[in-house]
RNA sequence: GGAGGGGUGGGUGAGUGGUUUAAGCCACCGGACUGUAAAUCCGGCGCUCGGAAGAGCUUCGUAGGUUCGAAUCCUACCCCCUCCA
């Protein structure tokens, strides 16, 4: 390995690395290194924030390296303590099975899953007695491990440390000695838990882990770190105008973190970038752009990139309708009746591909009288009963707050009224940026 | 085990019998502006029914009670925190 790769693989987006020298040498030896990566089966998605530490691996895993992935069944019954809810609801052994799944589908978007081996905490865990336990709380004393930051700031303050919580370190700890790791990743606030991990294989006979310690990405807003409980995330899974706008949204001074840390962008172009922002002649949105196109490609591919800029220049720029709206209603008539004619239900269909049924008999039996002229071959749609079964709005009193605030518009028109009249092939738009296609009748 | 303090809407935090669906701020939503940035301005922000006017229901830890009327008073219970042991 030239020093160049070297110099991208311990630097670029790492915070520190411990010990560096250590590390060089265990390079050098030639030999794969075991990459210990652990999660927390009681959440399956993976955002940007998780990426950052992947996109790692991922660079170590192309110099030859393994990744030996740990499903944390044990340790997430404990949550890592983070000084806000101690307890934490057990999770099934289902539950886990299927977020683990659903982890390991979006895990290998990034991480190269012929080099990775996926192995469970119980496979040790399972057939550990108090004997182990206590042996394993030996090797480290109380006041080692209030020198953690947030137990030392919850200790001073009088605030409560579960006994559980001390536990979470020794157990993600006794995990590097289980699969003998090589090097541990994590963000800033996973350091001393990898320190302690790197302790516990010295006292335990193994050679120490090397950590590699990462910056926390900032979220959406460009202040809290990016956590899907602050709603300021972009989930792998984010299809891809979805990701490329909420890129869009972030505040500036993002740009430059999210490209070090989540693309493969030459340095060079960076650094430009970097000293532009601020320039007058240099427009950042256009940074922004090239920011979205480059995640959508990573984690869709560079049709998807294409098409979601494209979708945003139209949509957002130009405020023109999207080529495919995220809803798409197709009118199901009742068969008989005149009011049939006018208040037919709708199968309604996510971009998703989820499909589910609205229903307007109670309309179309006596419900609202209303006197809106209805065109031929047009119908009337009741819009709070459509946009709170599609998911758009969470109440009908929320779609009356639209309306009255002039969110909602049918073809291009400001629509005011609960009930508005479509026709096959008409669009509506609710809010900034939700839109329901309304299709041809299905025979 | 003892003494004290406290639980209000997504968050913070006012409110100690009636004009309280509950101030202010934050978050959030819509509109204007725009680069779905920042800043700013306007409006909104429990649910249901109604085209609307309006009506009903629900809400201040939980359950009862006092009262014409309670977030506010009383009782019991639950939970959290502080200090002492």
């Amino acid at each position: 390995m030239d020093e160049q790769t070297k110099k991208r693989l311990l630097h670029r987006g790492v915070v520190e690395v411990i010990v560096e020298s250590e590390f060089l040498k265990r390079l050098d030896e030639g030999k794969p290194l075991r990459l210990k990566m652990g999660f927390d089966p009681s959440r399956a998605d993976i955002h940007l924030g998780h990426v950052v530490g992947l996109r790692k691996l991922r660079q170590f895993q192309e110099e030859g390296h393994k990744v030996i992935l740990i499903v944390g069944d044990w340790t997430a019954q404990i949550g890592d303590p983070t000084g806000q809810s101690v307890t934490r609801p057990m999770l099934t052994a289902e539950a886990v099975r299927e977020n683990a799944q659903s982890y390991l589908r979006q895990f290998f978007k990034v991480v190269d899953p012929d080099k990775t081996q996926v192995v469970w905490q119980s496979e040790w865990f399972g057939n550990f007695t108090l004997a182990n336990i206590i042996k394993l709380t030996s090797y480290f004393t109380v006041a080692q491990f209030l020198a953690r930051e947030d137990f030392n700031n919850r200790f001073k303050e009088g605030r409560p440390i579960a006994i559980t919580e001390l536990m979470y370190p020794l157990l993600q700890a006794y995990d590097s000695v289980a699969i003998e790791s090589d090097v541990e990743f994590g963000g800033t606030d996973q350091k001393f838990n990898l320190l302690v991990g790197r302790e516990l294989q010295e006292k335990m006979g193994q050679r120490r882990q090397q950590c590699l310690i990462m910056p926390i990405l900032p979220g959406t807003d460009g202040v809290r770190k990016m956590s899907k409980s602050l709603d300021n995330y972009i989930a792998v899974e984010e299809a891809p105008s979805e990701m490329f706008g909420k890129v869009m949204s972030l505040p500036d001074t993002m740009i430059v973190p999210y490209m070090e840390l989540l693309t493969d962008l030459p340095a060079a172009d960076i650094e430009e970038i970097r000293q532009s922002i601020g320039a007058p002649s240099f427009n950042p949105m256009d940074a922004k752009k090239r920011l979205g196109a480059e995640l959508v490609a990573i984690f869709h591919d560079s049709v998807a990139a294409r098409q979601a800029r494209e979708n945003f220049e139209r949509v957002v720029q130009r405020k023109e309708a999207p080529e495919e709206a995220g809803l798409v209603a197709t009118p199901v008539w009742a068969s008989g009746s005149p009011e049939g004619a006018l208040w037919p239900d709708f199968r309604v269909q996510t971009a998703g591909g989820e499909s589910f049924a609205v229903d307007m008999s109670q309309q179309r039996n006596g419900g609202p009288s209303v006197s809106i002229e209805v065109a031929e071959g047009s119908f009337l749609i009741d819009l709070g009963e459509l946009l709170t079964k599609g998911g758009i709005a969470p109440s009908k009193g929320q779609v009356k707050r639209l309306l009255a605030q002039g969110g909602i518009e049918v073809d291009g028109s400001k629509v005011e009224s609960m009930v508005c009249a479509v026709r096959p092939g008409g669009l509506i738009k609710a809010g900034k940026r939700d839109y329901i296609r309304i299709a041809q009748a299905s025979e």
